[in-house]
DNA sequence: TGTACATCAGTGAACGCGCGTTCACTGATGTAC
DNA sequence: TGTACATCAGTGAACGCGCGTTCACTGATGTAC
């Protein structure tokens, strides 16, 4: 039987083969994958520890130093992966609108179905215990999601059914929702919800008067 | 002068006197208090470490398991406490109503304020990782809290005035509101956030149709 | 009233475990000559 | 073309630390007689 078969062996049994030479930083990856593995499924990144991530990839705890310092830089390596996803989820989502009603209605059910989708990341990202370098206001967690949701409602607002003439406030507002539906979903799942749709839609309706009608046949919504 | 003058030494000096025969309970109620406090400073009950509360209540570790067999229990002790008294607010608010209006409303602004100063309470309560007894449902965590939500909808929903008629649904919709507009201005403190009373407002009147008039003058509440 | 005893409240030492971190090292492989 | 060497990718052993948990114990104090 031919011994060194398969490549990408899995931890447990293959004894993770070694990278070639120069190809170091692909375990700089690896590294990145099981870290943010791990922390999907604690939702907290103050539990992880060098030793799992370590463990998870299938090497000794000292290499993971050739790559990252310290824990907290493996953690803002995940985070900043993470944010950018789901910003590209949101820029995608917003994408399939035909109009101002239905391109908002969009970035709200992307923000959600990520935030349901990856409940641990989620946590993460919006979560109180983030503490990335707070002098950076460039990357201040989430406000570049946020700028989406307020992208969204200005060209909503723009079109003039609007709730109120503040496109930020009625913003921060459609925020708050979106993540009290998320994030309580998320730590209740046992809760009997009524369906994702009639949340986000009640949240629209109620903090920007976009009403489900208004958006109805925009993406895939069916209602039941 | 009275010998034993100071009961309550703190840890740091004094060494913690031990109790009198028969009041070994004490150590009780001064672990539960120990636990709340670093709860509070962590906001996640995973973190919580034996040697951690022996620690603050200045007392050896072993010591613990005369009154709690593990972690688990003490933190079930405290979280017990703290949906006590998160009720024990809202029901007080909710008597400082004058109307199913002002009701509704003292309740929310309870609710979140409840939150607000106790930011990791409020995380361990609401939060994803509490996994209390399943098999309990009248403990269900926070379905109890949640019913009195409910109880102040219904209300204002038989005063005529609401947005639709299934007050249940309307609850829930006004419990993801607060629980967004609490948890995310707890881990986005550096937000620019408008005031509270104006996130509550735009809840309430987004949700069941209560807007800030109707109920101004209610409480204590000023408009600025 | 005095004294022996039972009980209570809590301790100190010890153990194994997982973790972070350091250090010198190993063995494969690309490269210069 | 062959060979010596430098470098790269990663390891294994070791350390101190904090933690959970056990165990036998200690010393104060209430109580029975």
């Amino acid at each position: 039987m031919p011994e060194k078969s398969v490549e990408r062996a899995p931890a447990p049994g293959g004894k993770r083969p070694r990278n070639r030479r120069g190809e170091g930083a692909r375990l700089r990856i690896e590294l990145i994958e099981a870290a943010a593995r791990l922390l999907e499924s604690s939702g907290d990144a103050r539990l992880l520890t060098l030793a799992a991530v370590a463990r998870e990839v299938g090497v000794a705890a000292p290499s993971i130093y050739r790559h990252f310092s310290d824990v907290g830089q493996l953690v803002e390596a995940v985070v900043a992966d993470r944010f950018q996803r789901l910003d590209d989820a949101l820029v995608h989502a917003m994408k399939r609108g035909t109009d101002p009603a239905s391109t908002l209605a969009a970035c709200c059910e992307a923000y959600c179905k990520f935030g349901l989708e990856h409940p641990g990341h989620y946590q993460i990202l919006f979560g109180a215990h983030l503490e990335l370098d707070p002098d950076r206001p460039s990357d201040r967690p989430g406000e570049r999601v946020f700028g989406r949701l307020v992208e969204a409602v200005e060209a909503y607002a723009a079109a003039g059914v609007a709730r109120s003439h503040d496109p930020h406030a009625m913003a921060v507002n459609v925020w708050v929702a979106l993540h009290g539906i998320v994030s309580l979903r998320i730590s209740r799942p046992q809760h009997a919800w009524p369906p994702l749709e009639d949340l986000i839609d009640a949240a629209l309706s109620g903090q920007v008067g976009l009403h489900p009608t208004s958006h109805v046949g925009a993406g895939k919504r069916r209602r039941r």
